[in-house]
DNA sequence: CTGAAAGCGCTTACAG
DNA sequence: CTGAAAGCGCTTACAG
């Protein structure tokens, strides 16, 4: 009853060859020279008993295992990196590779111990596996050293600007600042903007953030180069609903009230929807909104909410295909952050 | 250069054993009598020279790969997909086991083949990674039948009613249809109760949900048992915020408006927000509202949105635990759906 | 063009 | 109580 497993001896047997044969005529060895005929033959026998070969046997000979480790701080709590990871799974399927998905948090939440310390024991829990590769996945940090690998491991680094010598893909901010600006001041209002979650914090650690200060750059760069000279900042690194929400209401109350919106997050946008649902503002018409994110929510506000898409999912694609390609180049790969053009800008 | 792996025998030479000593002292091998010394020796030579054991070696030799299958229909667009694979890599983890995501969506894209074929197919590049267990989830369908494993590989059916000699974890449905009435009930008002997205299609075939019908069954059992004879459903298995928005407006423009709403999902909800929001209704004074899911958005809603939290987390936490127990019963395990008291109930 | 044999790094009967 | 040896299922020099 223990229907024991077809190894590649019984092909052999089957078609009538040796193994060697069958390894070559299956993998299609290059260089070797096997006749139409075993070829045909072992094909034949191997789909006859339904053959699938050994993994961990193939690995402990090839020492490779077809499979890509991708190491992120907490996946569960953050939403960016289950996109990633979607993106990074799908791309490794098609590729024929495993993704073993490494998680330090876990660890953290059990025991207050070292975060550095845990990262890398997570990491050397993903070598033990003999990954073949390494995606690392956070935020900022331009600091972070790479991890010591076997050499020729390897190593991409995701939403995240690692050191100088290794392949960092990020979203690409610096556009996606331009352009959101640029939708907002295509529309009718630009008399009172207010610009809504700067912080010099996120501006200026890039262990924080790579990628924020290039966005304000940009947004204020575009202001100008618009011909827009004033308009009000509201600073906070605390990117909530209710940082949107009294920020509106204050300016109303102040007599302030914006026409021109920007929120450097959906969610801050989504409290601006709030005070202005109460206000009896209408976003779209009486006010312009633009925003960064592509929530899932954001669509479905009412107007949508034209905002630049963070391309989690395709930042993770594009891991597994530098990671498994034979010369990634060395450096920054910007990933266009597209905008979604709906209904939130008065026209 | 080529720093090369320390294997056992490494370990053996430098602490002047056998391997097999080494191999019973690492693995603390029951039933083997090794002295205290010899023990000693191994663990420091081991740690000296930073031994890590060669997973591929150990799975060919033990059939073991310390490694779990997931597999779920793509799991890229569905939310919940996620949610589940996020417990069950946190429990994995904490396990000491991989897991190893089994994707069938990425293939459908490419060519528009036969689902079973498809997910066929990805149980196979699973079941050649030799995984010790297999996780399978998906919405509803009672009716799959359980795939050719190799004997003894324990299979655990998720978010889906799997045949009846096979464990399967769902939500408990029904009662937090009851508990979600009662926290309507036990508000102020119950005189015009709708519910939102009802459906004899979800509530019948048991293969597009399975546990919905019995969320719905104690709905209606609970309003009835509470002294509410007669109330609106509104009819629709396509739950998107439109609906619960053209309900409410449609009620209201009739002169029926509800001052008790029930939605069958957070996304319906949040419809019924947007149009309260526009007849200057307000949530959880005028009127009393609940819903299910507890989706992201349903806390930074104004007022937050009282709602059932569908467990995804803990059921792919679960899911793992029973995968790996030795005893795995037979049988459907309920997963308690906690109701998120918020403010959108009228006191 | 094809096959016998070594070896990847472990675990585990088995013998002493 | 400890060690020599076989073997898990592959791949790949090497010999013919």
């Amino acid at each position: 009853m223990t229907t024991k497993r077809v190894t590649l001896a019984d092909v052999a047997a089957e078609a009538g060859v040796s193994k060697t044969a069958v390894s070559f005529a299956l993998n299609k060895t290059a260089g070797a020279r096997l006749s139409e005929d075993v070829v045909e033959r072992v094909k034949a026998a191997a789909k006859k008993l339904n053959y699938r070969p050994n993994y961990a046997a193939r690995t402990l000979r090839t020492q490779q295992t077809q499979s890509i480790g991708f190491l992120s701080t907490n996946v569960a709590v953050t939403r960016f990196a289950m996109a990633m990871i979607s993106g990074a799974l799908r791309e490794a399927d098609a590729q024929d590779h495993t993704l073993l998905i490494g998680e330090t948090s876990a660890a953290i939440a059990s025991k207050g111990a070292n975060p550095a310390k845990l990262k890398d024991r997570a990491i050397a829990a993903l070598l033990d596996r003999q990954i073949d590769g390494l995606i690392i996945a956070d935020m900022g940090a331009k600091k972070v050293d790479a991890p010591q690998l076997p050499p020729g491991t390897p190593v991409i680094f995701v939403n995240l600007h690692g050191p100088e010598d290794y392949c960092s893909i990020l979203p690409d901010e610096a556009t996606a600042g331009k352009e959101v600006v640029e939708a907002l001041l295509a529309g009718k209002y630009r008399n009172n903007v207010i610009l809504i979650g700067t912080s010099p914090k996120l501006e200026t650690d890039t262990s924080v953030s790579a990628t924020i200060g290039l966005r304000l750059d940009a947004i204020r760069k575009t202001l100008r180069a618009n011909g827009v000279e004033n308009w009000t900042e509201i600073a906070s690194d605390h990117w909530v609903p209710e940082l949107g929400y009294k920020s509106i209401l204050e300016a109303h109350k102040q007599g302030q009230m914006p026409d021109a919106i920007i929120c450097l997050n959906d969610n801050i946008a989504f409290g601006v929807y709030q005070a202005c649902s109460e206000l009896g503002v209408k976003i779209g018409k009486d006010v312009s909104l633009v925003s960064f994110d592509d929530d899932e929510f954001s669509e479905n506000l009412k107007p949508g909410l034209t905002t630049a898409r963070l391309p989690y999912e395709v930042m993770g694609q594009l891991a597994v295909q530098e990671v498994l390609a034979e010369s990634s180049e060395v450096g920054i790969r910007l990933v266009p952050m597209p905008i979604q053009h709906r209904d939130s800008v008065a026209k």
